[in-house]
RNA sequence: GGUCCUGUAGAACAGUCUGGAGUGUUCGCCGCCCUGUCAAGGCGGAGGUCACGGGUUCAAGUCCCGUCAGGACCGCCA
């Protein structure tokens, strides 16, 4: 070992001992007399002090030190005299008295300094990603991601699932995301994919009897990027046999409770979690990934202007539409510009129009539209979403979807800026009952999740003539507004399976050809299966609160998924493409 | 594929709206001074293709068009 201690090791107690500290030269303060460098690593920093009567000793090697270079040090752990000891930092009481410095490595000045509150683009940032990884908020994140990690592996062996490795070289099954495809040489004009998730490959373990499989996976998806998806990212992938959804969360909920205990953050979170189905989820937040911390649910107030004389209102519930409102509580401080730009807003958004009101101090409401209302409405409305003198009530008329959509969007907006309570800083939900299928441009059904989700089974008449009405087995994991994974009861059935893809308007030798290898398997006896998958790259964002995933990856890409360190992606020798017979199509 | 924001010294910025000499701030860097600091302090100094290309103008960091790069979002992400 190149050292006795690290920095951040040595305390009062080691005083009188002879240490090798190893690490980077965070400071250096020259009083012409006393000399003080801060030495740095991981662990944290110690201070060392070279007077007149021994810098010819400690500097015999004849050179200077500077920021940032990389030393070992020989020297006595010494108490720090009468008043100067540094409250501030763990080795505060203590220094080194040095004895014999040695220059490791040198260092230019570096492109940025280290401190975490000297903001750095993040370009420079990402182009300098070994000196970016010194600092302190890195350092921070990595560490928590691999005791997360580690936590999430314990509580899943101990689960009794298996850790079973999948291939990344496989057959491209194109459905949804874009593969990132790789040439084959030995097979020229063939491809592999990289692996969107372990999908197929974890089912077949099912029908391989292995029972509760786990892994900790790459994955990749050719798709555009955001703050929350890179590329390349990680997830936890989970499969059981003869296990059902609600078996599934329960052991989802048992990792991420390790996890979120692991990264000192267990007090905030208690299993079971919240369920809603996705209906509700659709109707009380207008979206299928509320966030619960933004305030109270929308309520459908229809029921209040059943015979209403604001014309707007009663033309919409006339022709079928709804009134839903959602209050703010607190929210009614705002000036009349403020709400022109809500009414705005919700134009934006795809409204006809928004209607405020305020609940003045002694009850009344305050709004251009006061005078439409009776003051049985105003009661109505007022009990209905619960409003107390101060908040803010907005309402939406139109279709029932719409107004909450509309008012969803505006709730995460106006809740944005005021943060959330620090009581609920995570709040974990399950959605369940997602609908099978979507509409699609092409106008054939296609999976809101993936095509070996199973429908629920009371709705398998609805399968041919209603796809859209079918409900399915699946559930996501909410946290906070982000989903953080998604899961379902998978088709056992190989028959099911093929008219599942049938509905997809996919053709029987197409069916075949891409998943027969799946279809064939469930010829051999398949259990009932159940699984899910949890991006980890979130789960870490969410943990460290940080605002994007890329905080949370040791070496990220960009928004067009450059790596800026080392210039991927790059061009390549021609003579690698003759191996794989490919021609480079000339640029238009 | 689209909308929006950003690009000025090694770093972070101000200056751009309202055109007039590369003006300035903080940190870092270099030199000198300084015997107990801890983001040490004091004095002095160096450091610029105002992202790139074109246009308007007597004059462009500033106005216009385009390109590139980074970011947020929409589409997309079974």
């Amino acid at each position: 070992m190149l050292r006795t201690h690290t920095c951040g090791a040595l305390r009062e107690g080691d005083i009188d001992q002879q240490a090798t500290l190893c690490g980077w030269v965070d400071s250096i303060r020259d009083h012409g007399g006393v000399l003080f460098i801060d030495l740095r690593d991981y662990s944290g920093i110690t201070q060392l002090v070279i007077h007149p009567e021994d810098a010819a000793h400690a500097f015999e090697i004849g050179e200077s030190v500077r920021n940032e270079f990389v030393l070992s040090v020989d020297g006595a752990v010494r108490a720090r005299p009468e008043g100067t000891v540094n409250t501030t930092i763990p080795t505060g009481g203590i220094e080194i008295g040095v004895d014999k410095i040695s220059i490791l490595s040198k260092s230019d000045p570096l492109p940025f300094g280290l401190s975490d509150d000297i903001a750095t683009d993040e370009s420079t940032r990402l182009r300098f990603r070994p000196v970016d990884l010194r600092r302190a908020r890195l350092q921070r994140n990595l560490r928590t991601r691999a005791r997360v990690f580690a936590a999430i592996r314990e509580s899943m062996a101990d689960q009794g699932f298996v850790d079973v490795e999948t291939p990344t070289l496989i057959r491209s099954t194109p459905e949804g995301a874009r593969d990132y495809i790789v040439p084959s040489r030995q097979s020229v004009g063939a491809w592999y994919a990289l692996p969107q998730s372990p999908q197929l490959f974890k089912q077949l373990l099912m029908v391989g009897g292995l029972d509760r499989y786990y892994q900790i996976a790459r994955c990749w998806r050719d798709e555009d990027l955001r703050a929350d998806r890179q590329p390349e990212f990680t997830q936890l992938d989970v499969e059981a046999s003869f296990a059902q959804g609600d078996d599934v969360r329960g052991w989802i909920e048992e990792a991420m409770v390790a996890a979120f205990t692991a990264a000192g953050r267990g007090d905030e979170v208690q299993a079971p979690f919240m369920t809603m189905t996705w209906q509700e989820a659709m109707d009380l937040y207008g979206s299928d990934k509320p966030d619960l911390r933004a305030g109270p649910p929308i309520v459908d107030v229809t029921s209040v202007f059943g015979r209403t004389e604001f014309r707007a209102f009663a033309a919409t519930i006339e022709s079928g539409g709804a009134v839903r409102g959602w209050c703010m509580r607190g929210g009614g401080d705002r000036g009349r510009s403020q709400m022109d730009r809500l009414v705005e807003r919700a134009k934006e958004l795809g409204a006809k129009g928004l209607v405020w009101l305020v609940v003045e101090p002694d009850g009344s409401l305050r709004s251009p539209v006061a005078r439409f209302l009776s003051d049985d409405e105003v009661g109505a409305l007022k009990k209905s979403l619960g409003a107390e003198p101060g908040d803010l009530i907005l309402l939406a008329a139109d279709e029932p979807r719409l107004c909450s959509q509309v008012l969803g969007h505006l709730r995460l907006e106006l809740a944005a800026p005021a943060g959330h309570s620090p009581e609920a800083t995570l709040a974990p939900l399950w959605v369940l009952d997602f609908p099978l299928f979507e509409s699609s441009a092409t106008g054939e059904p296609t999976p809101a999740h993936h095509p070996f989700t199973s429908p629920i089974l009371e709705d398998l008449d609805k399968l041919e003539t209603a796809p859209l009405e079918v409900r399915s087995a699946a559930y996501d994991l909410v946290i906070n507004g982000v989903e953080l994974g998604s899961g379902s009861e998978r088709i056992h059935d190989a028959v099911l399976q093929e008219r599942i893809f049938e509905t997809m308007g996919m053709a029987s030798d197409e069916i075949h050809a891409r998943f027969g290898f799946l279809l064939d398997a469930f010829k051999y006896g398949v259990p009932p299966h159940a699984g899910f998958a949890v991006g980890l790259d979130r789960l870490a964002m969410i943990i460290l609160d940080e605002p994007s995933i890329r905080e949370t990856i040791a070496f990220p890409k960009t928004q067009t998924g450059a790596d800026l360190l080392t210039g991927a992606p790059a061009p390549i020798d021609p003579r690698q493409l003759v191996d794989v017979g490919i021609a480079q199509i000339p640029e238009a």
